[in-house]
DNA sequence: ATCGGGACCTGCTTGC
DNA sequence: TGCAAGCAGGTCCCGA
């Protein structure tokens, strides 16, 4: 489910139910998900929740005290719900609030995690991020002197969190073909010019997902699984074999990295 | 320093 | 029809 567009629709659909609330008590049904579940977290009575922040892909929560992280791995969600929900399989983490909410961390693959970060420290996961693909540091210059020398594939070079954050195996994909380029080109050998018109793609192709809210994505506020309808706006992620939407061609599919890429021999160069 | 591969998990789809 | 293999949107860590 979650690249950056998910994530932060994520973040703007439960900030409004949180902002401001108290967590009363903390349910944790497993000790670990990807890493054990810190005890500052799972003790975090009467704190306040006073921001919502997101960097990267890790939803940041301000309590005062320090700040905890949620990651939602591969198949993670967070939902609002009225606390008393009886939790179905899978719902790992409850964090009950003031009003008789809760917001309930759901995540089969438990490839997600809960972390703790104490006041004034940043967490170490977070240092070595490269910048936010849709602030202003983000440009065709800085990919461009980062990439030089490096032999990596252009589609492996831009999920390099440590080069750009939030670029995740579909939009990489789909930022490749609006820019015309073949994912299997080295990253050094992408000129700036084409470093402009691929940097551009990625901005273009993230904004579009986060005004579709997701490319597939369960509603946060209740069970009825609205997706996201960015979907639509694929241009080769999932569609192996099928004509490119520009020039006919069937799109080819290949492994790159342990994770499979899809794109047009023809319109991508 | 850089790169590729394995690892962590469950569940759905595919093919024999 | 049944079962096993293959595959899935992330990313850390290790060895070459």
């Amino acid at each position: 489910m979650p690249e950056l567009p998910e994530v932060e629709t994520t973040r703007r659909g439960i900030e409004p139910h949180l902002l401001g609330r108290q967590i009363t008590r903390v349910i944790a049904r497993r000790d670990k998900l990807r890493w054990a579940i810190p005890q500052e977290v799972i003790t975090l009575k009467n704190a306040r929740i006073q921001a919502i922040h997101r960097r990267s892909k890790y939803l940041l929560f301000d309590v005062g005290r320090g700040q905890m992280l949620v990651h939602l791995g591969m198949t993670g969600n967070l939902r609002i719900l009225p606390a008393d929900t009886p939790p179905q399989k899978h719902d790992h983490i409850d964090w009950q609030l003031d009003n008789g909410q809760c917001l309930r961390f759901h995540d089969p693959r438990r490839f997600g995690a809960v972390l703790w970060n104490p006041a004034g420290q940043p967490h170490p996961l977070l240092q070595h991020l490269g910048p936010e693909p849709l602030e202003q540091d983000f440009t065709a210059a800085y990919m461009h002197q980062q990439a030089k020398g490096r032999r990596v594939a252009i589609k492996s070079f831009l999920m390099n969190a440590k080069i750009v954050v939030g670029v995740g195996n579909i939009y990489a994909q789909e930022s490749l073909f609006l820019a015309g380029i073949n994912p299997k080109t080295p990253a050094g050998r992408i000129s700036l010019a084409r470093w402009q018109r691929l940097v551009s793609a990625i901005k273009q192709v993230l904004t579009n997902a986060l005004e579709a809210g997701g490319t597939s994505f369960s509603d946060f506020l209740n069970a009825d699984g609205k997706p996201g309808y960015f979907e639509q706006q694929l241009n080769v992620y999932g569609r192996a074999g099928k004509p490119c939407h520009q020039c006919g061609h069937p799109i080819r599919q290949i492994k790159q990295g342990q994770r499979s890429t899809c794109y047009c021999t023809q319109c991508q160069r």
